[in-house]
RNA sequence: GGCCCGUUGGUGAAGUGGCUUAACACACAUGCCUUUCACGCAUGCAUUCACGAGUUCGAAUCUCGUACGGGUCACCA
């Protein structure tokens, strides 16, 4: 049995959104779960849309990822070059195979010419097909046209009747008339080949067994078909995946202001949850099972149980699996995802390092990512705090100035500033004010942090600090 | 406009002709527990699977039509 080979080929425009990882995650998965063989490939045939430092971005990407690349352009391999832009002569070599055999011919139409075509064809609403015009060029025309230094494309010849057919792995039978497919460009004039032309080839060329990718493909892979026969190659397994959509039901975008992964990752989401929380967009277990570490992904995945259907991605949802993941990390891993927040949005200058590990300890199963420290800490940071209905209501019950007055002789008796010693001065606060309950919490809660809820009162009090305190006792 | 694909609750989804009076999870709501929130637990949330017809003893599951959504039709990838 062959290796089975997957590649993620992304082009190199230094942003991934969402949905481009869950396709390289799925590739990941189909490889590994086969004992298989994981491929980067960089698309970077359109010069035009090249991002500096994009590659490293991608290995950084997957790196956190723990999607781990057996071949690339920053591993070694057989296959390579694994960057398009480096394997030039290749594409124009086999396209010239093509036209040799027949497959594929020269065309020296013009820009002018096609929009003037395109033009009608959207006048007369019909799709356009560019029209052979240059495909019965005798040899010493195509010499001639050469020698004068006309430029050329090489265009695919595709048959004009009958139909193509294929089976995909997720959408079933898909079937296309051949006299729809267009004798699409393979070699464009500048020399480079199109997207399709050196896909197939380096898929073939790095025996690449399953083909991945967005169900946007699915009316093009015929042509991909066509010219796997051409070549006389074995086609690879389609798999295409449905969308990833935006809350808004629409494409996710970087335009839309969606999230990418750097987005999410700067907020102090943890990688592994966006891993875990997107192999669930579009795929499910046969169980109901929904935490998953990456070796049970690879145990478990089975592309068959990708769904047809588009889906939303669902912060809410990501947020309970972040959430989940946060509860179980080691502190100095819950200090990187947090404390460059807190830095960010407040003076630390003044704090240790042990308050910060508090701080931030106190409030771990508090938070659904990183950034979330932010807004959940400020009471320990701003001077003054301000009550809302709610608390401003409960505090107008009767007897709870008297809770707070006794309260807060016992903060001023504490001298060792302890949590044991603050825990005693609110069992003290019990006995003398005959408080217990909500009726002895709250109006402290209230009083000190400004909030009805938040974690142990004893350690948000020790934090807060004695003097802070008795201030907001006043 | 042609062609292709999709449509199960606010969201992710299970479901492949009878065990489904449609799982499970998120979200939401209520209650219990708890000093509060969270956690946990319990309950509620689709009389119905876009709609209509057909096949069948029986349909979310098969067929056809309609609607809606998306994709595709580049010297972009």
């Amino acid at each position: 049995m062959t290796k089975v080979r997957t590649r993620f080929a992304p082009s190199p425009t230094g942003y991934m959104h969402v949905g481009n990882l869950r396709t390289a995650i799925f590739e990941y998965l189909i490889a590994k779960h086969n004992n298989g063989e994981f491929i980067l490939r960089i698309e970077d045939t359109d010069q035009t849309r090249k991002v500096d430092g994009a590659i490293d971005f991608i290995y950084n990407t997957l790196n956190l990822c723990d999607i781990k690349i057996d071949e690339g352009p920053n591993n070694k391999g057989e296959y390579g070059p694994y960057i398009q832009s480096e394997r030039l002569p290749l594409y124009k070599k086999y396209a010239e195979k093509l036209v040799e055999d027949g497959h594929a011919y020269y065309c020296f139409c013009t820009e002018e010419r096609l929009d003037k075509l395109r033009k009608k064809a959207e006048e007369e609403k019909r799709a356009f097909l560019y029209d052979g015009h240059c495909k019965n060029l005798t040899k010493e025309e195509i010499e001639k046209k050469i020698k004068n230094g006309e430029k050329y494309v090489i265009r695919q010849k595709m048959p004009k009747e009958g139909i193509s057919e294929y089976i995909d792995t997720v959408y079933g039978k898909i079937t296309v008339e051949n006299k729809l497919l267009e004798d699409q460009i393979l070699l464009k004039s500048d020399g480079y080949p199109t997207y399709n032309f050196a896909n197939v080839i380096d898929d073939h060329l790095m025996n690449i067994t399953h083909v991945i990718r967005g169900n946007e493909y699915i009316m093009s892979t015929p042509k991909y078909n066509l010219l796997y026969d051409a070549f006389g190659w074995e086609k690879p397994t389609y798999i295409h995946v449905s969308m990833v959509l935006g809350e808004d039901g629409q494409k996710l975008s970087k335009r839309n202001g969606d999230a990418s992964f750097m987005d999410l990752y700067n907020d102090g989401y943890i990688p592994q949850a966006i891993v875990n929380y997107l192999v669930m967009l579009g795929w499910s277990p046969d169980n109901n099972d929904e935490i998953f570490s990456m070796d049970d992904l690879i145990r478990l995945f089975d592309p068959k149980r990708i769904s047809k259907s588009p889906s939303v991605f669902d912060i809410k949802k990501l947020n309970w699996i972040n959430a989940h993941y946060i509860k179980k990390l080691e502190l100095n891993d819950l200090l990187n995802i947090t404390v460059p927040h807190l830095k960010d949005a407040y003076d630390l200058s003044d704090k240790s390092d042990e308050w910060i590990s508090e701080l931030v300890s106190i409030y771990q199963d508090h938070i659904s990512y990183g950034k979330e420290i932010v807004e959940v800490t400020d009471l320990f940071f701003k001077d003054k705090i301000e009550l809302d209905c709610e608390c401003r209501e409960f505090m107008e019950q009767d007897g709870i100035d008297n809770t707070i007055k006794v309260f807060k002789s016992e903060i001023e008796n504490i001298d060792d500033w302890t949590i044991e010693n603050i825990n005693s001065a609110i069992m003290n606060t019990k006995e003398k004010a005959c408080v217990k309950g909500k009726m002895l919490y709250m109006p402290i809660r209230i009083k000190v942090s400004g909030q009805m809820h938040g974690p142990e009162l004893p350690d948000t009090i020790h934090l807060l600090g004695k003097e802070t305190v008795l201030n907001r006792l006043k």
